[in-house]
DNA sequence: GATGTTCACGTACAAGCGTACGCGAAACAG
DNA sequence: CTGTTTCGCGTACGCTTGTACGTGAACATC
C-alpha cells in the first residue's frame, strides 16, 4: 500500500501537533511547537510542506491560508515507525523492546496492574475474533 | 554523561553486529552484514569508522589490521534509543508504546504469559531492593 | 620477485534533514 | 489610502546519512 518514505524526528513532532489539534493552519501548528521547542514559523511551514509531499497530510487554501490535515493515522504510522525500531535495534523481534520497556521504563506500580490487565484481556479475547 | 550524538539506523546495524561478535575486524562485521543485507565492505569500513568518531566504539591497529570493540554498552543505547522513540512519538509517555507493543505487536500466548510472570517479579521486586 | 589480493585511509557525492530567509501579495490598522 | 503584519511559496545552505571508489601499502602465491 501507501509505501510512503519514512518520517524524520522532526517530522513526526508535527505530524503529532496535527493529529491532536486536527486540521490546522501552519499558525497553529506552530503554536504549539514554538513554546515547545522555540521551532520558528517558517521551519513549521517547511515541514508541513514537506508532509504532504510525502503523503501523510493533506491540504486546502481556505481563502489565502492553507490548511493542512493529517492524512496517514496515527496508529499506521505509529506502527511503521515502531517497526523500524524493532528491527534496527533487535533485528525484528517484539519481545526484547517490551522487556526493556517494563524493566527500565519508568512504569509506576499502577501502571503495571494495568499492563497485566491489558494482558489477561488479550489472552482471553484470543482465538474469537477474526 | 558522555552525551554522543545519536546513531543513524545503519550505524545501529553496525553496531549490533559488533555487540553480537564481539571486537572484530571490518573483514567479520562485513561478512554478517554482507549475507542479511548485500552491503559493501568500504560501506561497513565507513560505519566503523563514525561509530568510533562518534565514540560508540573504539579501534586498534593488530598488525595492519583495524580491530574495533564496542565501546557503549548496548542498554545505554537501546535506552538513548528508545527514549527518543517514546519522545517523538508518545511525547515522553511509555505506556503507549508499551500498550502498541501488547495489542499490536504479534505477541504470542507463551510470551503474554512470560510477560505476566516478567510483571508479577517487578511488582514483588518493588520497595526491598535499594 | 612479479602478480594478484586485501587493507586502511582519504575522499566523494547525492539525497535527506533541520533550519530558515526573502519576496510579493493579501489582510488589517489607522 | 498607506504602513504594517501575516501568509504562501520558492529557495538556500550546512550537516548527516547511505553508499562507495581510488590509491598506495602490506601480504600471499607462484
Amino acid at each position: 500500500m501507501g509505501d510512503r518514505p519514512s518520517l524524520s524526528k522532526g517530522e513526526l513532532d508535527v505530524a503529532r501537533v496535527l493529529w491532536e489539534i486536527g486540521p490546522a493552519a501552519v499558525r497553529q501548528v506552530h503554536e504549539v511547537l514554538a513554546k515547545d521547542r522555540g521551532m520558528d514559523f517558517s521551519t513549521v511551514q517547511t515541514y508541513l510542506r514537506r508532509l504532504e509531499s510525502k503523503q501523510y497530510a493533506n491540504s486546502r487554501l481556505e481563502g489565502r491560508i492553507r490548511v493542512y490535515s493529517a492524512r496517514a493515522k496515527p496508529r499506521t504510522v505509529i506502527r511503521q515507525t515502531v517497526d523500524e525500531l524493532v528491527d534496527v535495534l533487535f533485528g525484528g523481534e517484539t519481545m526484547p523492546l517490551v522487556k526493556h520497556l517494563i524493566e527500565d521504563g519508568d512504569i509506576s506500580s499502577d501502571q503495571l496492574g494495568e499492563l497485566k490487565n491489558l494482558i489477561e484481556r488479550m489472552e482471553q479475547g484470543r482465538g474469537e475474533e477474526e
